[in-house]
DNA sequence: ATTGATTTTTTGTCTACGACAGAAGTATTC
DNA sequence: GAATACTTCTGTCGTAGACAAAAAATCAAT
């Protein structure tokens, strides 16, 4: 029995990857180059990977998306490591992101969550939304909110299933007011699709711009999240939509998004446009003159603007 | 532009297995069995896919999901394999599966999705949902009908993104029937948490199980669609479940799915049981003993009193 | 000191082919 | 027909070397 278990307990490869988003062949050049992980090996000479070493490489993810490069950190201590992630909380962004502090308003958000009051959470988050309204509550609450639980996250301060819980609430109520957003005359407006590359769980980006977008009397085309390239292209066509919008979160990989952008533009139409935000640095970092790179969710309605006027 | 055009229509074979969903490895192992796919070659000596070839290997897929093996199809020609695919609508199940025929009532739905007639789609849904009640809606016209579209889907009778507006628009109706059950008592009842593996996107049969689950007074923690499966356990425990649900589709991969939920119960407390459903072959086909499966939506009420007589 | 152009290092992904375990198919026996 | 043993099939893993694109570091010039 505890030999069982302390051998089933650990991982192939396989199971590496998937649990960690980190490729086969990166695990396995890591292991050449910096010595870890250094994973075990059962009779066939195949790789085995202990707990300890998941729960580094874990770290390592986490670091990295804010950041920081795998030849400095991947050889380092545990410690080390956990160290330089509590110290520093975001050298993420180059001139350094007003890093929301504890706003005290958005604060009791993140106790909510802590103790997994889902009712607290939706009472208030309802309240606020009927004072606010739909366009203040998605600028100034959801989208603050949203960057703080995931920086909450990446501190250790909030588990998965607490972010989870929170995108499962918030989206529950997005997705109820814009049911409720009254359709008025679509004349001059675009017909946007909106959906996620197949590898982008987070969705909840999307339903923030659906929001804005139906306030502005756009009609929205919802593919929901992780929709193959050819079948965005098939989708736009068919429902004849003028723009796709496309939402990156983080965690997407920088060859993915360049990629997969460029090849939906080749099956595009000329005349669709494709408009593309969140929050991963590849958007800032490389420029690409065929998409519409949208900064901020406050940039949208200029966008709307900018395609009324051609 | 001519150059440019039909070099850039080429796919590397990174983008390959993102469009099919067929591993690199595997991509490779083919082509050096069956001689398909034979693509060119750039500079580096890197693999360049043109359109058709990821066409071919779209239809192969396809196939390979109703049960073909490729040694059999890899090789053949594209006419070939499109006879294939129009003969025989399903050799999928040994029993052969019922196939639901055209029924007329839920053939009126097809053809409202041919059509792309949301807001038809959405209406005679509500109607038929307030007529037979929330049970027998779920279980005798949600479910038949996601098998029905599924298959017309592999027929290439309906186009990716209408079965996408299926999924939408059902989903927001479940979400909405869902939270008007009223809550009873869940005295004896289970908790059940439900999600799905990371590599399943696929969420409506978590939505059909949570509806027969809350209609059976369960309390219901969804955690939507891939979650890994650390997290799925870290979940369980401080929800403090009873339960742990997962969904499966035909497309999940089988080595995925035993080594996931193998994994997973080792994850999870002893008390925590571990069911497990949906139209996955791997689960009729290997047997694990540390997991309820449920054959059928029916099997569910069956299942929610074993657990209350303990 | 800041800006811009150059070189160097880093890093993920690709290539090739062999090996093998477990599943699926086929043949054999009771 | 059902249970057994044998054979083929098939996806994944192993090795190690190569290279392009990105990032960092260096140098040049304003």
């Amino acid at each position: 029995m505890n030999l069982r278990d302390s051998s089933a307990i650990d991982l192939t490869i396989a199971a590496v990857e998937r649990d960690t988003g980190i490729g086969k062949d990166t695990l396995r050049v890591w292991e050449r180059r910096y010595g870890f992980p250094m994973p075990h090996r059962d009779i066939n000479g195949e790789r085995i990977y202990p707990m300890v070493q998941l729960e580094k490489l874990r770290v390592i993810k986490r670091l990295m998306d804010q950041g920081h490069r795998p030849g400095r950190i991947v050889a380092q201590s545990l410690e080390a490591l956990q160290h330089l992630s509590r110290g520093e909380a975001s050298l993420q962004s180059p001139q350094a992101l007003p890093s929301v502090q504890a706003d005290a308003p958005l604060a009791i958000y993140i106790s909510l969550l802590q103790n997994q009051d889902d009712e607290g959470l939706r009472t208030h988050l309802l309240k606020t939304l009927s004072q606010v309204g739909l366009q203040k509550f998605v600028a100034q609450w959801v989208a603050p909110l949203t960057v703080l639980v995931g920086e909450a996250w990446a501190r250790g301060d909030l588990a998965v299933h607490q972010e989870h819980l929170f995108t499962e609430c918030v989206s529950r109520i997005l997705r109820q007011a814009i049911a409720a957003v009254p359709k008025g005359a679509t004349g001059a407006r675009p017909t946007v699709l909106l959906t996620t590359f197949p590898q982008e769980a987070h969705g909840l980006g999307l339903l923030m711009v659906e929001s804005l977008l139906t306030l502005q009397g756009c009609r929205c085309v919802s593919l929901g999240t992780q929709t193959p390239v050819r079948d965005i292209a098939q989708a736009a066509i068919s429902y004849r939509v003028d723009v796709v919008g496309l939402s990156f979160s983080v965690n997407m990989n920088i060859n993915h998004i360049v990629d997969g952008l460029a090849e939906l533009k080749l099956l595009l139409p000329e005349h669709i446009e494709l408009w593309v935000g969140g929050q991963a640095p590849a958007l800032r970092r490389r420029a690409m003159g065929f998409v519409r790179v949208i900064q901020d969710l406050a940039e949208i309605d200029a966008a709307v603007q900018a395609w009324c006027h051609r």
